[in-house]
DNA sequence: TGGTCAACCAAACAAGTGCTTGGTAGGCTA
DNA sequence: TAGCCTACCAAGCACTTGTTTGGTTGACCA
């Protein structure tokens, strides 16, 4: 990330305080007059910080998906196979909600609000990004023999995804599980299942 | 269910149209407005039929939810094994998503938000008392060997939990995966597991 | 000392919000 | 025919919302 050395000015102060509140309430539901009181200002002199409520969250959710895709991006291009792809993807994913919780949760509630309009587009994009990030990745776990050939390739991602992201809404940074103890826990269900037994018809079959 | 026989009457239609907008847009984002003009009246008109803009929701999610926990109730008291009734109560929660998508939307986006009014608070008892039937079931699971030992129930629950009640934000009844392909595909993956081969320490060890 | 500037206040505005009020049209029934 | 009842309209009220405007404060600097 090459901006700017990002001083830790009011300005970068305030867009914290209101990513807390729409992290908490939603976007909608949160009135510029919630971050004023929140930030010990009145709700007026938010705009001399900022044009728009809307663009405070497009601040939020853009830079940190910047960050996030970049991270995204480095998993794939690593040079190891498929199945250890997947698992960094996915501890990537739950130490992301470790480290900006709030950025993750508005963009699970309010993506679908936002997205309806024009300037938050690239939410989309991001979206269907991701999706052929983690398809790409699934393809290539089957291909390879690493896992099952009987996987509908589009309901396991939605399944992994479904499952990663919303752990925001319960996961606490500090609480009882650390973020590696969820993934690790989460892998092991993911690629081995919870059964002791394998189920009974098309069991493990190799290619 | 003995209730009423609950003809079909304009205050049971105005519901359903009130629901889907809650569902689409969300319940605070839902303007008496917009369900007024979406049911060819005008929005004073709907306060013939109900209190307010809350009671609508409160009786389109409590008449869901006494309905869904019936059902619940059923598979836990049947007498049939842990693994069979954890098939159950997946099959039991996708099929609610198919034939309530909006209930089920709208107390996935907005139970956050209603569960601060007092009204609202059989919404987190119902999602206390859906978390006991499932960690019941999963410790009884593991108890009797089917299910691995390493499991940690709390952290299991959650992740069938979220991927479950979330596949409601992209199923669609009618759609390219029936709810009865979706649940046999996430069992698959949840009792056995995406990999061919289990993963390297602690495999499938019996009590 | 005077000027500049970021940060903020005080007050208001227009649009949108849930909800209320008094009234009306038309069907059913005694 | 009269009375009643369901379903609705038309208009408005009180409040909240995001945003604007003009002015004030205090630190820094030449």
């Amino acid at each position: 990330m090459s901006t700017e050395p990002t001083a830790p000015t009011r300005r970068t102060e305030l867009l914290g305080i209101a990513a807390g509140l729409f992290a908490e309430k939603g976007f909608k539901n949160t009135t510029v007059r919630d971050i004023a009181e929140a930030s010990g200002i009145l709700s007026g002199s938010l705009y001399h910080h900022f044009d728009s409520k809307e663009s405070m969250v497009d601040e939020i959710l853009s830079t940190f998906q910047e960050e996030l895709f970049a991270a995204y991006d480095a998993v794939l291009a690593s040079d190891v196979d498929a199945r250890t792809k997947i698992d960094r993807a996915v501890r990537l994913s739950f130490q992301a909600i470790d480290q900006h919780p709030h950025e993750v949760a508005i963009f699970q509630n309010d993506a679908g609000y936002l997205g309806g309009f024009e300037r938050f587009g690239y939410l989309a994009e991001r979206n269907a990004q991701s999706r052929e990030v983690w398809v790409s990745l699934l393809t290539e776990g089957v291909r390879s023999g690493a896992l099952r050939h009987d996987l509908d390739i589009e309901l396991t991602y939605r399944f992994i995804r479904d499952t990663v992201w919303v752990a925001v809404k319960w996961y606490r940074p500090g609480g009882r599980h650390s973020h590696v103890e969820i993934a690790d826990q989460y892998l092991t269900i993911l690629l081995d299942g919870i059964s002791t037994d394998p189920q009974s018809p098309s069991p493990r079959e190799r290619p």
